[in-house]
DNA sequence: TAATCATATAAGTTTTGGCTAATATACGTA
DNA sequence: TACGTATATTAGCCAAAACTTATATGATTA
């Protein structure tokens, strides 16, 4: 799943919400997604999964709990995408030519 | 369809990608579409419909055509929550307590 | 006006992703 | 070791969204 996809889903985006405020342990973002979406440990389980497998978050193991923080190099792709498409309307027209120029142009 | 379940499709993002380079019209688009993704007309039609409704693309026309260039806009969500999500772990310790002292903190 | 081109919309089908329920795994404790 | 707690995984179901085909709308041209 790319990272697009990864953001596309409303408790996921939650989810990476409360992790870059602090570390949070599965249980504990189980209760809040349980309150404010109504789903299950399962779903959020498989949402965090999710997450992991897309670069957004990494696990650290306290005894039999999970302690999840937030992994900032998921956002790569979707930070490089929106540079990308902004190089366009942003910048000054001179400085796009350059740009296109020095070979960094998409296309 | 909110801003982030718009830019989750990969034909969407490419469109996006033409029209921030410059105005496209939606037969150039469909070209595109058509040769990279094995799409029809009617898909991308509903896909630029998708970009209109959720303000990331302005039309104009022009005679029989319809051209098509992004709209700023559309964009606003996806900046404002990963400005949200980054605050806390790309500032300052301090900047950061600052930050929540003034009420912009989003929890 | 008829025919054609460019684009949009509608209806219906298929695919994908997110969910639940059930189960497995791993740790902690009596 | 046995049991309870914390989390992950599996299988199968369902809904949303993306697609195709067919059709409608509007502009251009003969």
């Amino acid at each position: 799943m790319n990272a697009f996809d990864v953001l596309c889903d409303p408790v996921r985006r939650r989810m990476l919400e409360l992790i870059s405020q602090r570390e949070h342990a599965s249980g504990e973002i189980v209760k809040v997604a349980e309150a404010e979406f109504g789903i299950s440990q399962s779903a959020v389980s498989q949402h965090l999964r999710v997450l992991r497998d897309a670069g957004f978050a990494k696990v650290r193991r306290d005894g039999a709990r999970r302690c999840y923080e937030v992994d900032p190099s998921g956002f790569d792709d979707v930070d490089n995408w929106l540079k990308k498409v902004r190089k366009f309307w942003e910048t000054e027209p001179e400085a796009l030519a350059i740009e296109l120029e020095r070979g960094s142009g998409s296309v």
